[in-house]
RNA sequence: GCGCCAGUAGCUCAGCUGGAUAGAGCAGUAGCCUUCUAAGCUAUUGGUCGGGGGUUCGAAUCCUCCCUGGCGCGCCA
């Protein structure tokens, strides 16, 4: 990369001159030693602001410094050095050069934008949604995002596991198993806080087909009026009175649910690597469970303490603004230790990075999963998180309800089955994820350039239109100039590698989207003034050159997103 | 009350590890189709970057206080 050398020739001019003047450069400063991507031709290719951050300690003006650091800056690539501004260096790429640079684009092709600059094993875990119902809209927004992600990461050279953490124990399936069980066996019960909806009434029809009849009824007597213990002595009462009904039926819910929640994930070209279940954790008691592994952990390092009867974790020495329960009063483990457990296990997978994905509903967890991830990792290993919000759909410039009272809700099932999965994936990741977002469906529904999916499928459209009917023949002769002239995508197409990499380190598949909004705005604007197919073979082979790079870096950027370029429309 | 996230053009949002005149799309205004898809392009209007202080050569960006909005603060999961 081009811009990696250039990096390398200012820091070893400017140590040069640091030297001269017995001047001490700290490696804080020396990040900053660098150059950056010109957004337009005007400031040159490449610009570098470091003279305005050494001028003080050099105790030389930014202008001045700059002007000795320029008369040292020697490449046979640079046609042009200027200092400008108030101490800025901007550098000039010649058309020959950029031209010669442009055919690595070619040559790498799908893979251009990918490199080796990182290494390491990434575990991501994300979607970990409930298996108690299909994914509603805002599980998605989670999930493309870390598909995207996970896309990104192994871009620039992480070996990336993407796993899904299914709460398959736990009262949520109690009252899964129970609502199926009744749905399927019990003419009339009181359905509040029970599973409800469509979904539910067909997996208990045919649950009851596989199962068959009961050879005693279901009575479940007097119940409480509280929502919560009668669901809990109504769960109580069937495992007892019915164990073999309620094993069967927990697991066929919970797999059937699985099923539809990864069909809804496929729909969407999600595939995770590891579907991790909750109940292979093991019980808090047994001596080799992960739960009691985790606990014995922390315990020996000191961190937990006994108080009303339960076992707890300070996590406050950590930062968290409460101590957390591990243990209950009556021995059973809380929910936050499966969950330590859990990390306790991924730990011991031994992965150097950990992104756990959540809903920024669940931002309050993070401090006690940091605290407790801390205590049990080992050395260099990290774990960070991403959230992302809510997202409220807007149709005919009205939200929309997603849930009902009856347990009916517009799921991502069937945003997709009106908009299609890929216009839903663009709209997903073009707002930064940790920001609510209103998304209009009118708009993605909008075939114009003011649906930024469509538009940018255009410009792809319309480079297959040109190829289809031209190609670039990299033996006959281009006009280097011509080719220079079409500066954003040039400089887009070269530097791509590197806008990869920031994204994939800034976590921040937004920045793609954006960067093919641009990119797209640049190839319909030479698209409308500089005609391809001309009577000019050289002016016609340069353009079939822009045209190849456009469509190229746009397939790139689409698959790194998970979006199928349209090759039609 | 405490914590997290946000507040940038009429609307939807980029930019935020300090740097050269604050960007884009929509909406508004004025133009461009015998020519590779006008499903598009060009030009232009529009901003005390929520408000007050501070840090410095320089602040949308960092610190601090305040205002507004969203979310979260269980021995629930």
């Amino acid at each position: 990369m081009i811009l990696k050398e250039l990096n390398e020739i200012l820091k070893s001019v400017v140590s040069e001159v640091a030297k001269e003047h017995s001047v001490q450069i700290n490696p804080e400063i020396e990040k900053q030693i660098i150059f950056e991507i010109s957004p337009d031709n005007t400031r040159g290719d490449y610009a570098s602001s470091c003279c305005l951050k050494l001028s003080k300690i050099f105790g030389k003006s930014p202008r001045e410094l700059a002007e000795i650091i320029k008369s040292l800056i020697a490449d046979k690539r640079i046609t042009e050095i200027k200092v400008e501004g108030p101490g800025f260096i901007n550098i000039f790429i010649s058309a020959e050069q950029k031209y010669e640079l442009l055919k690595n684009v070619l040559k790498a092709g799908d893979s251009w934008g990918k490199s080796n600059d990182s290494s390491g094993k990434v575990l991501l875990e994300f979607v970990s949604s409930n298996p108690t119902g299909p994914l509603h809209v805002g599980h998605g927004r989670g999930a493309v995002l870390g598909m995207a992600l996970a896309n990104l990461l192994e871009n620039i050279g992480f070996k990336v596991t993407k796993e899904y953490y299914v709460n398959d124990a736990g009262r949520q399936i109690s009252i899964l198993t129970s609502s199926i069980i009744l749905n399927a066996y019990v003419e009339d019960f009181i359905s509040e806080g029970t599973y409800e909806g469509d979904y539910i009434k067909s997996l208990a029809s045919e649950f009851k087909d596989g199962f068959g009849d009961l050879d005693k009824e279901i009575n479940l007597g007097k119940l409480d009026e509280d929502k919560d213990i009668r669901l809990d002595s109504i769960a109580s009462y069937l495992q007892e009175s019915f164990y073999e009904l309620w094993v069967k039926a927990r697991e066929f819910s919970v797999d059937k649910i699985l099923e539809i929640i990864k069909s809804d994930l496929h729909s969407f070209g999600i595939i995770h690597d590891n579907w991790f279940k909750e109940s292979s954790l093991g019980k808090a008691n047994a001596s080799d469970s992960d739960l009691s592994k985790s606990l014995k952990i922390i315990d020996e390092k000191g961190h937990t303490f006994e108080k009303d009867g339960a076992k707890w974790f300070n996590t406050t020495a950590f930062g968290d603004d409460k101590d957390r329960v591990l243990l209950r009063e009556n021995g059973e483990p809380t929910y936050y230790l499966t969950d330590v457990g859990y990390h306790k296990n991924k730990i011991d997978r031994n992965y150097d990075h950990y992104i756990n994905i959540f809903g920024a509903d669940h931002h309050g967890y993070i401090p006690r999963l940091t605290s407790a991830f801390n205590v049990m990792k080992k050395d260099n290993q990290e774990i960070e998180f991403l959230l992302y919000q809510l997202v409220n759909l807007y149709e005919d410039g009205i939200k929309k309800i997603m849930s009902t009272r009856r347990g009916e809700f517009y799921s991502l099932s069937d945003l997709r089955e009106e908009l299609g999965p890929d216009v839903i994936k663009f709209f997903f990741l073009e707002k930064k994820s940790d920001h609510t977002m209103d998304f209009d469906m009118d708009l993605a529904k909008d075939e114009s350039k003011n649906n930024p999916y469509f538009y940018a499928q255009y410009a792809y459209v319309r480079c297959c239109s040109i190829l289809s009917k031209a190609s670039y023949d990299p033996n006959k002769e281009i006009d280097a100039n011509e080719i220079a002239s079409c500066y954003e995508i040039v400089s887009k197409a070269i530097n791509y590698p590197v806008f990869i990499k920031e994204y994939a380190l800034e976590r921040s598949p937004h920045s793609l989207v954006h960067f093919i909004k641009e990119f797209s705005a640049a190839f319909h604007s030479f698209y409308e003034k500089s005609p391809v197919i001309t009577d000019n073979e050289v002016i016609s082979n340069s353009r079939l050159l822009i045209t190849v790079l456009t469509k190229q870096i746009l397939k790139n950027s689409f698959n790194t997103l998970n979006v199928t370029p349209l090759e039609k429309m």
